[in-house]
DNA sequence: GACTTTTGTCAGGTTGGTTAACGTAAGTTC
DNA sequence: GAACTTACGTTAACCAACCTGACAAAAGTC
């Protein structure tokens, strides 16, 4: 009997009680009341319910005005676990978290350079299986997300076209995962995962954040009013095959003059190659001994990426720009970029403008995947589909 | 007694069934009923405080199917009129429109180069009163909208910066307004409102379009989910004054290298002037008779403001670029442009893209600020204000 | 004229919230 | 420790909003 009626979510549901506490974070049900418009008998109902779901808990209590203090209530997001995988060009990784991005354990398997779908995926169910049991949170597991570089076609559930993994090219990606874990599986673009996870680092905030990645590949995310812009054909964001004029490089996509083609980890290491280099590894352990050369070319990619994020950053005005990625990080990158932002773009827009490097290391696309499993599982529909789901299982409780 | 109390507008009320026919067209009241989710007799009930307000009309009537025919609703934007106004370096342009953006009337005014608020703001005023009352509107005013250069602090209600009307920067425009009209008064960039008046003229897409306005200067709008992405500083898309590589050409703003600096009709303008341009009227018409310094100098600028439109559309990936001013709208300037576009943006955001002129001639900026108070004056929880107002006046009806 | 479909209205019932009152828990102040 | 204050939980009576069902009129078709 679990069928999950469409509700509609009123501004009084359990739903939208949390949605108010998430967005708000911790407050104290009074303050709650206040927020929401309801009375405390009826809050104390909602948040009966919120709590027997364990979707809210207590954290603690504020001061004492001369009687009993006030319990300060918050999203319980520890409680349920996603799965999280990113997938690379030559690497995969998978972690089991909670839905706030802490990870609990990980498992980075390198792959061929070409790989398909046919050889990784059962790599990534055992792995998943592997890593739910070590960390004995299968049971609590709600939903799964995935990290692919390239467009994704969310409707379809599939990636398009991922210029450096043909392989992969409108295989079905939702259906093995769902079928072998029983839960919602969630797609993102690589540098999407990456933007959303500095994103929700830094506490949702109300202001535009733009994500840079520059590894293997170059990308970008933009997130406007908490959520990634993915655009018409869900590209919004992938900088790294425009072309700059007056470069005619050949690019892996085929095509020349694109960005990606002079300054990305691979045009890097291929340019570095004559020096002795030959791994992307190579590149950044070279640029980190301040090996002259290696710091000129990354100084160069940070440029040329610069010039695009200069656009971007007049056009989008954010608060916040993330630099992330192996070459992104790297500090001659940076502060070329920096530089050349702050040549190129619109005055007003640097004014409220913060330039750093992504805060989040290797976790951060599990933390940006994560979020966004806490956004749909968290979401006022979802919520109100729960509390229908638990009152038709417990109809009368005396 | 008209205490506009701060409504809570449930999925149920009356400002959220127009919600739905705005957003769903014209429906009869079945089918009204089912997408909202109320009974024949509140539906009943709804329609008829809004047709009391006068916000829902009949149009026609469906097709029988065997017995009395459906009778045809929709939102009536035609019965409560907004006095527009769109502000430029030399012009300033009042409308009266209906809240579909049809333009009863329309108003010219040259300005001089450096005009200053003191100056202007009473010829409006005065202006507006005798639009107002020429088309015998004024009774059913609901609100004015005006459209300026430069970045807009909505917050404070004034212009910021306008790099060529620094007599206008920080100076109130709501107030005067207000107090004469007795109205709200919303503020728009000019770029802005053309682009939402191409927005709207495309019947409100869930599409993502980008405005791009070449005339005196370089503008764009980008609007994202049916509004426009206005970004930290309010200086979203205002890609005129971003420097372009290359370039030391001075601008008009007192840098040097900007994008208006090269491309914008007051450039064009300049470097025609020993060819005998004056204006920027004698450029268009130049381009127009096909002379060819005049037409290389126009596709040379479409080139350049392309790469910048380029990189918007890769990062934004809409549904449509829309082109305007008078410098924007002409062929070689518009095809330079679109091949520009093609060969620098990223491959999969052309797919879906349709780069056009601007629609709307001289009206665009109009029909944008008109859809701008529709917006605002047929938001829900406006119109349940209205209905509690409604009600207040008339507490028991026999 | 008989039938069908849409629209309006009344009346009673259900639901989901409200306020009011009481009781308990957990603090502070004297 | 007693008196007071504030937070929290529960019950009961109440009320407004919306629903269902029944009836009727309007406006079509066959």
């Amino acid at each position: 009997m679990l069928v999950t009626k469409s509700t509609q979510t009123s501004p009084t549901s359990p739903g939208h009680v949390l949605g108010v506490l998430r967005a708000e974070g911790p407050l104290t049900r009074q303050e709650l009341q206040e927020r929401v418009g309801l009375s405390r008998v009826t809050m104390v109902e909602r948040l009966d319910v919120l709590r027997r779901l364990g979707l809210v808990r207590a954290t603690g209590h504020r001061e004492s005005s001369g009687g009993r203090r006030a319990e300060v209530l918050e999203v319980n997001d520890t409680g349920r676990t996603a799965l999280v995988a990113d997938l690379g060009q030559s690497h995969a990784t998978l972690a089991v978290t909670d839905l706030r991005g802490t990870v609990f354990a990980r498992d980075d398997h390198r792959l061929p350079v070409r790989h398909s779908p046919r050889d990784v995926v059962p790599v990534l169910l055992d792995a998943g299986r592997d890593l739910l049991n070590r960390t004995g949170r299968a049971d609590t597991l709600c939903a799964m997300a995935l990290s692919v570089p390239g467009q994704i076609d969310h409707e379809r559930g599939v990636t398009v076209a991922p210029p450096t993994m043909p392989d992969w090219n409108g295989k079905p990606l939702r259906e093995p995962f769902a079928d072998a874990f029983g839960v919602p599986v969630l797609l993102e673009n690589d540098a999407n995962a990456l933007a959303l996870g500095d994103y929700y680092a830094m506490g949702r905030p109300d202001s535009a954040l733009i994500g840079v990645k520059v590894g293997t590949g170059i990308g970008a995310g933009v997130v406007i009013s908490g959520r990634i812009h993915r655009g018409e054909s869900g590209s919004a964001g992938e900088i790294g095959h425009m072309r700059i004029e007056g470069s005619e490089q050949r690019c892996s996509c085929g095509r020349r003059g694109c960005v990606a083609a002079s300054a990305s980890g691979q045009a890097l290491t291929r340019d570095l190659r004559p020096t002795g280099v030959r791994t992307l590894a190579d590149v950044v352990r070279r640029v980190g001994e301040g090996r002259g050369d290696a710091v000129r070319a990354a100084a160069e990619a940070g440029r040329l990426v610069g010039t695009v994020v200069a656009t971007m950053v007049t056009i989008v005005n954010p608060r916040y720009v993330r630099v992330g990625g192996a070459i992104g990080v790297l500090p001659p990158f940076l502060e070329a970029l920096r530089r050349t932002v702050e040549a190129n773009a619109h005055a007003s827009a640097l004014r409220n403008l913060d330039i750093e490097p992504s805060q989040l290391g290797e976790n951060g696309a599990f933390v940006g995947l994560a979020g966004l499993v806490a956004d749909e599982m968290l979401a006022p529909a979802t919520v109100d589909a729960m509390v229908a789901n638990l009152q038709a299982a417990q109809p009368e409780r005396t």
